[in-house]
DNA sequence: CGGGCTATTGAAGTTGATCAATAACGGTGG
DNA sequence: CCACCGTTATTGATCAACTTCAATAGCCCG
């Protein structure tokens, strides 16, 4: 898990194409032009014009939409290594916000260079594409859960999605993680009241679910909060969509 | 809007890319494999392994998420000529069961063809990849309403959308629309349960917003719905999407 | 004319929101 | 090191939106 290999920007290519020393070392320009930005600074505002896309690379980021009325819906927490505003891509102003809930480190490629990576690169792109198709199943799954789910079940799934993550990301020790964010928006991110949030909290905390002190949360009981949790988490290809996209289909260029 | 250039499965691409003649004809190629199928039938349920996607030319389609206790979350209603199945690109299992809500004809495209697309045909390759990221954006509006609205919100909001959406597909008139689908596939669409989606409508209903007869719906105040609603459409970036992706970033292959 | 599904309505029950107050925490400057 | 401040967490009490249960009515179809 710690080669360069398995770290931003390659990280969420990888897990779906294998990259070529070219395509590497391609994706490594990405990160020169770094920014550093403080916890609650915008990397991008929705409305504002699309420049680019991002990639982060330490810290937490907040992808969220904004009501008329002030209200605010956070569409996903981003972790390190994690690709941002892809999704406003297809908008000629951004469609979300991309906040820092910590402290955070993110590179950024301008638009044109996608283009020319569909262009070039086919490989690379493709790793683009399935993986934000990936993104778009893990939305998928939390509408269901916002949808359909009850405050307890919605912050087990939740829970278990980030310690799964974190986990991938090397940043957890034995069912333990740092979450960073306020009450307030993990309620925006769920679609509950900060009250609410608070009490379903000390519930799972008080059935001996998890432990929380200072800003660390630790999982005791994995297998209870998988039996609350209601979904369990998505099986992906991995490199196998890549062989699959592949597969034995006559395809020739120019005599379809 | 009537010219071949518009109907699927160019519909979704030429929205981002301009298609040259060759590419409009792998496109066509894409209709030959086609499949009739009747209302409630699924054109693929959740779990299945991954063979393709779909391109939808007649009919309804609801994609869905299934939770373990039965309840369902229906993430998307697909019209006619949108493009279905894609996010399962990502897994090995498909995350979404396809369900037919009306007879539908779709036709499908087997995963190795998207592969060679990225490869051979770039344009093509970079107008799919845009319109699936313009459904993420669709897919986090969703969230916001389902997480952060009241029910009579939703349903203003879900209406407009759809009438919109039917607009561009030519299935609308002075405003009224079929809506062939039941106040239960409805409530799984938006969060809210049967009883409750009966009376919200009814509420929309007896204020004079909309008008229902039979299976067919017609919206009678725009403005007050527009009201109700708490977001407005994002604005789509058009083939402008395109030429930004292709500005005048410097970038040569092989010497990066 | 039935039978099954869908829509509608009423009544009662729950979950979660809102309002409001207090406590704990984290960082600051003295 | 301590007093102070703003932010965040916690708790109680009340309220509202939505769900659930249950029954009836309407529609579509054979």
């Amino acid at each position: 898990m710690q080669s360069p290999y398995h770290h931003p920007p390659y990280h969420r290519l990888t897990e779906f194409v294998p990259l070529s020393a070219e395509e590497m070392s391609v994706a490594s320009r990405w990160l020169t032009d770094r920014r550093r930005l403080w916890r609650g600074k915008a990397i991008r505002h929705e409305g504002e014009a699309v420049n680019g896309v991002f990639f982060l690379l330490e810290g937490w980021v907040g992808s969220s939409l904004l009501l008329r009325d002030g209200r605010r819906q956070i569409a996903k927490v981003h972790l390190p290594g994690d690709m941002l505003g892809f999704p406003s891509l297809a908008l000629s102003h951004a469609g979300e916000t991309l906040e820092a809930l910590t402290d955070v480190t993110v590179c950024s490629l301008p638009n044109a260079a996608i283009g020319r990576i569909f262009e070039e690169l086919p490989r690379l792109a493709l790793g683009l594409f399935l993986s934000t198709q990936r993104e778009r199943v893990a939305l998928m799954q939390k509408l269901s859960w916002v949808g359909a789910t009850s405050a307890i079940e919605r912050l087990s799934a939740f829970l278990l999605d980030l310690h799964h993550r974190l986990e991938a990301a090397g940043l957890t020790e034995s069912g333990s993680f740092d979450l960073p964010i306020t009450q307030q928006q993990l309620g925006e991110l769920l679609g509950l009241s900060t009250v609410h949030i608070n009490r379903t909290f000390k519930s799972l905390d008080e059935t001996g679910f998890i432990a929380r002190c200072r800003g660390r949360l630790k999982i005791d009981d994995f297998e209870g909060l998988r039996r609350l949790a209601a979904t369990s988490p998505p099986e992906f290809a991995g490199t196998a969509a890549w062989t699959r996209l592949r597969g034995s289909e006559t395809f020739r260029k120019g005599t379809q």
